[in-house]
DNA sequence: GTGAAAGCGCTAACAG
DNA sequence: CTGTTAGCGCTTTCAC
């Protein structure tokens, strides 16, 4: 396999003109240019990569760590970050953690053994401070609200996005309403939750736990939820859904089991996914192709721009009319 | 930054020692292997990995080429890649190509410049002779059919299933069958293609182009098929479709539409995702995360038992008897 | 058991 | 404009 020495020796030139070509820096005499590109054409020659992430000490490999990529959700942020990085050059390697707390660590290990530039963390498990250790072996953008002094951040306002759903449910007459969660712990859902109960409150509606269920992420969840629904003596009226995959499981399982949407159990559902149209779900759209295009963004002027002070991005969702309520 | 020369000075030895103490090699007196340990968790030291890259060559990265990751097929296939990957300690770097040529150029270019050991191609539209090019870089495995014998191989026999699909909807009483295809200049559209054709000639019954959808991918592609359909004068009374996304998208917007499945259009469809149980549609299901975990072992015996020989896989399908025939 | 030293292939500072 | 050279940080062979 040819290297840079090898060029040079044929093109008779040095080490560092080969590089000059090779990396299309000026002051190179128009002659030389031509005979290196010669013995690089001729030889088929390549660099070597890895030669250069080490001599540079950068790789402009961004990791992406998420529970899953087998997710719409998850799918479309990668979407995004995929979309911008490509743009600049970057790449991006993958770490799908399934929220285990050892395969998030070693992504963010990747930081520190210079495998990737930096890291953006979809959704996680680990301990906030666990991750901000990490800060110094580069930028780590946070797809959450968090107040972390050292991570970047790229967020929705679920609060109001929960507080926008429970508004429409009780204006069009619902008090009698549940919700749908994926993981009851993540930051989003205490700010759901949060939107919830104050919303609720507001209404003096009270508070029943048997309306809220946790831990929906797929459609066969929204089978478990439809199935539990109908079981219940006294059920709700509504619910708020945080997954389109979700909602359109208690749709479609909801009529093979006699649960009717809207006319049984109104559903407001979150992120308009192609799904939720097909169904004619209401849903809050939340803009995850955006969410991924920043937080590339932020890394991407990190290291170009210098902005290696972490910002705060929040990003606004909207409520689109259907005919799930 | 620490590195290996400063640890084997603070800890009074080599830096061949501290390399074998790093890489649990035998032959170190317990004595120094402790001491090196010791300077180690001191300093928090973590090897460089992009050293480690360019002195062995190697990256224990693999590629995966793929249009997009947004999609239940792909990702499917990548979950089960990344199950196997992350099980041997390796690592993913995407390649999301939209099928742009030059996209997919530069993803075999990365075995060249040695960012991947090995590559593994999801679907592409670049010429398999140029894929064939890039053997000596490194192993690629290919998901389809192909009897280029350089090249891996791990696939579904699509003849055979789309064959199944066929005979199963004859023997319902459906003569007056369609088809919806992605993209059909890909060899598995060409396997499909055929059996379809061989299929109706074994009936007698004519091929209409018009009956044959092509470019069916997503949901939304679903929704074009429902209303093209209802705008044919002769229409099909069944279609075989080769994505349950697909499949959804014709049943729920032709529902809307006024397109009644099974009354009005009989469905057999591909993939066996979620979405064609909550919607009792029959299928017939692909092991696409099996593809993927046979893929990823394909390279990984390439280089650890040294199998180098390019193989070829063939994986079953079955029938998955709903309601929507 | 252990260490010296020669790579791996490229970049970039510096001298001219 | 151009070449020399000292890294980048780790692996691995070989001699002791």
């Amino acid at each position: 396999m040819a290297n840079i020495r090898e060029i040079a020796k044929r093109a008779g030139v040095s080490v560092s003109t080969v590089s000059r070509v090779l990396n299309g820096y000026p002051y190179v005499k128009e002659e030389k240019r031509r005979a290196v590109w010669d013995v690089i054409h001729q030889l088929n020659y390549k660099k070597n990569i890895n030669a250069v992430h080490l001599s540079k000490g950068r790789t402009n490999i961004i990791g992406v760590m998420l529970p899953t990529i087998n997710h719409p959700y998850f799918s479309m942020i990668v979407e995004g970050i995929s979309e911008e990085a490509l743009r600049y050059g970057y790449h991006l390697l993958f770490f799908q953690t399934n929220y285990d707390i050892h395969k998030e660590q070693e992504a963010l290990e990747m930081l520190r053994v210079k495998q990737i530039d930096g890291l953006i963390i979809c959704s996680h498990t680990i301990r906030l401070e666990t991750i901000a250790s990490y800060t110094n072996d580069g930028p780590i953008v946070l797809c959450e609200d968090t107040s972390e002094p050292h991570l970047f951040s790229v967020y929705i306002d679920h609060y109001h996005a929960f507080a926008l759903g429970m508004d429409y449910l009780i204006k069009k007459g619902h008090c009698k309403i549940g919700y749908c969660l994926s993981r009851p712990t993540s930051i989003n859902s205490q700010k759901r939750k949060a939107a919830y109960k104050d919303a609720l409150q507001s209404i003096h509606a009270p508070i029943r736990p048997d309306w809220m269920f946790h831990h929906c992420l797929h459609m066969s969840d929204g089978k478990r939820i439809a199935s539990t629904i109908l079981s219940l003596e006294e059920k709700p009226t509504a619910l708020l859904v945080a997954s389109d995959q979700v909602a359109a499981g208690i749709v479609l399982w909801g009529k093979t089991y006699g649960l009717h949407v809207p006319n049984d159990l109104a559903i407001v559902s979150f992120d308009n996914h192609p799904i939720s149209e097909a169904l004619h779900i209401t849903t809050i759209e939340l803009p995850l192709s955006l969410i991924g295009k920043k937080a590339f963004q932020m890394i991407y002027d990190y290291f170009t721009n210098d902005k290696t002070q972490p910002t705060k991005e929040k990003l606004p969702v909207r409520l689109i009319e259907r005919a799930s309520v």
